[in-house]
DNA sequence: TGCTGGATTCACT
DNA sequence: GTGAATCCAGCAC
């Protein structure tokens, strides 16, 4: 069952991002599905997060942030890695959710395969640049609606009570100043498909 | 038109 | 623990 729309225009990207660990992730990349669980997730506010890339300002680049929720943003970081985000909240507002980490389900031998990994280990999809090219995500999926055939969410009735979330600051985003501490990061306790704590 | 640095990862010391 | 890889968005000129 694909998340309903609403799911994504809801304006409390915090919450969204929460509720988003458990659900499903999926991609079809020429006829390939590949599929995972999501366990790691972080959350960025346009309004007034000076971490978010749509903060105070609004560029070709971050134009699909500001569009309805429910649509990928997909931004390539140093370079070499594609980062997927879940845009949230309604138009005009730049809200949008990191996927960090997913546990691998469906496809995993094309995962493996475009990871160059011969066997299954907890690397494969643990972090977030790592787990675009386990999907097959690139740049051509940037503001895809996460309703359609290339790639989508999906939520699969699995519960993930509080006191299996644990909350930190976010990574990587210390350019951002007193925002960069804000507990705005997500994982599922005890998830060994999580990338590695800091 | 040119320069700077990043929402990262991996190999190596 | 540290540093390189590597490309383009954003901004200065």
């Amino acid at each position: 069952m694909k998340l309903a729309k609403n799911f994504y225009l809801r304006d409390d990207v915090v919450q969204i991002s929460r509720e988003l660990l458990g659900k499903a992730v999926y991609t079809c990349i020429n006829g390939q599905v590949t599929s995972g669980i999501i366990v790691e997730t972080e959350a960025y506010c346009g309004r007034n997060d000076r971490a978010c890339h749509a903060f105070g300002k609004r560029t070709p680049r971050t134009e699909i942030m500001y569009a309805e929720g429910g649509v990928a943003y997909i931004y390539l970081c140093y370079g070499i890695y594609h980062l997927l985000n879940i845009v949230t909240n309604k138009k005009q507002l730049a809200d949008a959710v990191l996927i960090r980490a997913i546990q691998p389900v469906d496809g995993i031998e094309y995962m493996l395969t475009r990871r160059g990994f011969d066997a299954l280990n907890y690397k494969l999809t643990a972090g977030p640049g790592v787990l675009s090219i386990a999907l097959g995500i690139t740049t051509q999926h940037y503001g895809e609606d996460l309703s359609g055939k290339s790639i989508w969410l999906e939520d699969h009735q699995q519960v993930i009570v509080d006191d299996d979330i644990l909350c930190s600051p976010r990574v990587g985003v210390g350019y951002a100043g007193e925002d960069a501490i804000r507990p705005w990061r997500f994982r599922i306790k005890n998830n060994p498909w999580c990338s590695k704590a800091k």
